[in-house]
DNA sequence: CAGTGTGAAGCACTTCACAGCC
DNA sequence: GGCTGTGAAGTGCTTCACACTG
């Protein structure tokens, strides 16, 4: 298959979410154009996305609700459980692993761990808080998809190299920094600082 | 000013993160190529962006750090301090407000707002949570520059209506849905279900 | 000579427009 | 007739390459 950009992965997302609304409203079909308007985008750029994968739809009909959904789900990979680890036992891991949508869509924790001996062997969100240093030996009996690195800012490197090398190949990370991951490893960071410097930006340069 | 890319606006907010790891090591020059490596970018990438706002180098010798540094907090609007109000008591506030790198980047948070009767009147993380009925007038007075909604999926768009008749320019939304808001407001929107989803993606896709 | 600043070229994503099918 | 699917055109970000300067 040929490189798919991640905005339109991104999409993706998005129209899946409409198809659910329209599930819950037992509507059966829907259109380009009725996608696009409650996406935020336009006709062309639904079919464009669409069609990287085949073509899911009727010329004149339009698509059937039920069909595209199924395909959508299939092609992010949400037909299946995703076994996520969440490395650092603080709020932000907390309130992902609460987030509604997370377990909904198939995002299951099998683990959490955490190097702060004040958390180690305590529950948080029903789980039972481990040694990160355990990681590696649990992963090579459990084998997670998915680490979400939720840590402070010292070490994340050394953090993420060791989800390497339990054989994890996708991280969502929210330390801040710079971090490498070889080929193969897929590599998600969110920076809140970042974002709210882009409103910062935004607020400062408006108008000009 | 010519529009800028957001692409460009989060990689000053790398630069920026270099330059302050450089200014505490009291390295006083540094060049496009060093910040280029240290950014996960090009040296003609860097020179590029630096470029829409100014000559700040001299040629042959590199960029002072601290000169850069200077102008791009002022770029980015991070010369001041910033209020911020977070609409929702919930973990993901909680987690943003004691970030390192909130505080420290000139973020200040001013008030704290929820609607459930349980959470009113208490701490919360040092702030008294007021009743977010109440947020429109209390602003009137604040003048708060900035609004982190951070509230479970019902009713979003009413409480982002509520945060843009405060007057309020910039909001940062964890909320899932699409959302309006109307011209002169910015809107960034983090969506952690989204970001496991294109990590489900490139899982399910890889070396397809 | 070393390294910036920048027009021009390259590339990737988006939009257009229309042929094709229901 | 209506709406999809898609090559072609358009747009905008990135990379190149080199003139320029300390």
């Amino acid at each position: 298959m040929k490189r798919i950009a991640e905005s339109t992965v991104r999409r993706l997302s998005v129209y899946m979410r409409y198809l659910e609304e329209l599930t819950a409203r037992g509507i059966a079909t829907t259109s380009s154009d009725e996608l696009a308007e409650h996406s935020g985008t336009t006709p062309a750029q639904v079919r464009k996305d669409l069609s990287f994968f085949g073509s899911f739809g009727k010329r004149g009909l339009g698509y059937s609700v039920h069909e595209l959904l199924d395909r959508i789900r299939r092609i992010l990979g949400l037909g299946r459980e995703w076994k996520v680890v969440i490395i650092g036992a603080g709020k932000i891991g907390s309130a992902l692993s609460t987030y509604r949508g997370f377990t909904t869509r198939g995002f299951c924790v099998v683990g959490v761990y955490d190097k702060d001996p004040q958390k180690i062997g305590r529950r948080w969100d029903g789980h039972l808080v481990r040694d990160v240093t355990v990681f590696e030996s649990d992963a090579a009996e459990l084998r997670p998809d998915i680490a979400v690195l939720a840590i402070p800012a010292e070490n994340v490197q050394s953090e993420v190299d060791r989800i390497v090398r339990a054989g994890i190949k996708a991280i969502l990370n929210f330390a801040p920094g710079r971090l490498q991951v070889p080929a193969g490893v897929t590599l998600k960071t969110v920076n809140m600082a970042m974002e709210l410097e882009g409103l910062s930006f935004a607020l400062t340069n408006r108008d000009a």
